[in-house]
DNA sequence: TACGTATGTTGGCAACGACAACATGCTTTA
DNA sequence: TAAAGCATGTTGTCGTTGCCAACATACGTA
């Protein structure tokens, strides 16, 4: 334990991204701005400029550390079987439900504005789920190759539907669709 | 035609959000501020509050602005036969490409939390794509009511796939997408 | 021990959203 | 027609934010 009120924070870097994984639910990603978590984090205004360039920066680290959430949760779901993907589907929704915010974040233009390798978790869970796809294609033991449009298609999919439901864009006076079914209805793309 | 200083300017609303059309997709979503608009109509940086209570009403009514844009595509893509959805996701995925600031505009969480009611032409395009997938499947001459989980699956995949392609989501350095032909494959969706 | 570097602080600037108080000019009606 | 009322635009201002420069502090290392 370090003393509190000492000159060098000594891990504000990991505790900036901390404190925005914290925040960014409940005050939006429009209400992070680096003065708060600079105070909430005890510390001066400029502080965070020394570990982050600017404030695209920063929320690009803040989006790679949700891919690394979403890593963990798809590791977990990545059952073998026929149901790995409505597996993967399904822990993909959870996750995007229970961190809308971050999950927009994460799939946000600002990340392909980032220098390359800067995001080496956003990389790892689209291959992870690649890689689920091409396992239940060659279970049958046909061609063991990835089909990049398939994939595309599956991906392309989940995402749409997390979105639709993560940003209320379906009409709030209509009949609310089934998202799980709809989840895991995944597997049956691509064709 | 109108003198060109005078005290009112008699069509701010319409300058504003016709400039906001012209300025997002080369300033980005981020740096349109209603001052910058205001700059450009000639016209002082209060004088937007007149016609929109706050930015968030003006960004709402700039994306419905969008959607009417959208709905004029759409309408004209509607072209009767088998062919009905792959010609209006391949325009939905065209407007998109075009306008990619305006259709993440158009598609962001913002516009849950405007009044209801207030963003029409969004309602009007949804209903249109719901419609033309509901023609195509009663063609056959089945069931003529809608189903709501396929047209989300519809909607969701076509969402999906051109997001990921206009925010850039899929990586540099894979063989790109046939993102024609993937737009295309949308009617065999929600079997 | 002294120097160099990483890290944090203070002060300041410009842009922005938003509000209040005021000015202007159209419209309606007495 | 004239005055009242309202819609629209202006000026001034405040608080917040991103970002930079100059400075302070502490840690590691020669």
């Amino acid at each position: 334990m370090k003393k509190n009120d000492q000159y060098h924070h000594g891990h504000l870097r990991e505790e900036l991204l901390r404190l925005g994984l914290e925040s960014i639910e409940t005050a939006g990603t429009e209400g992070i701005s680096l003065r708060s978590l600079a105070d909430k984090a005890g510390v001066s205004k400029a502080a965070p400029y020394r570990h982050f360039s600017d404030k695209e920066a920063y929320l690009g680290a803040l989006a790679d550390e949700g891919f690394r959430l979403l890593c963990i949760d798809l590791e977990r779901a990545d059952v073998a079987g026929t149901e790995r993907i409505a597996s993967m589907g399904a822990a993909y929704m959870e996750f995007a439900v229970a961190r809308p915010s971050l999950y927009r974040l994460m799939n946000s233009p600002l990340l392909c504005r980032l220098p390359d390798g800067s995001t080496p978790w956003a990389r790892k869970s689209l291959l992870m789920l690649a890689e689920a796809l091409r396992k239940v294609r060659s279970d049958p033991g046909t061609e063991p190759s990835l089909d990049v449009d398939a994939a595309v298609a599956a991906w392309a999919y989940i995402h749409g539907l997390v979105l639709i439901r993560i940003d209320g864009l379906f009409p709030r006076d209509l009949p609310a669709p089934d998202w799980a079914r709809l989840a895991a209805a995944a597997p049956s793309l691509g064709a």
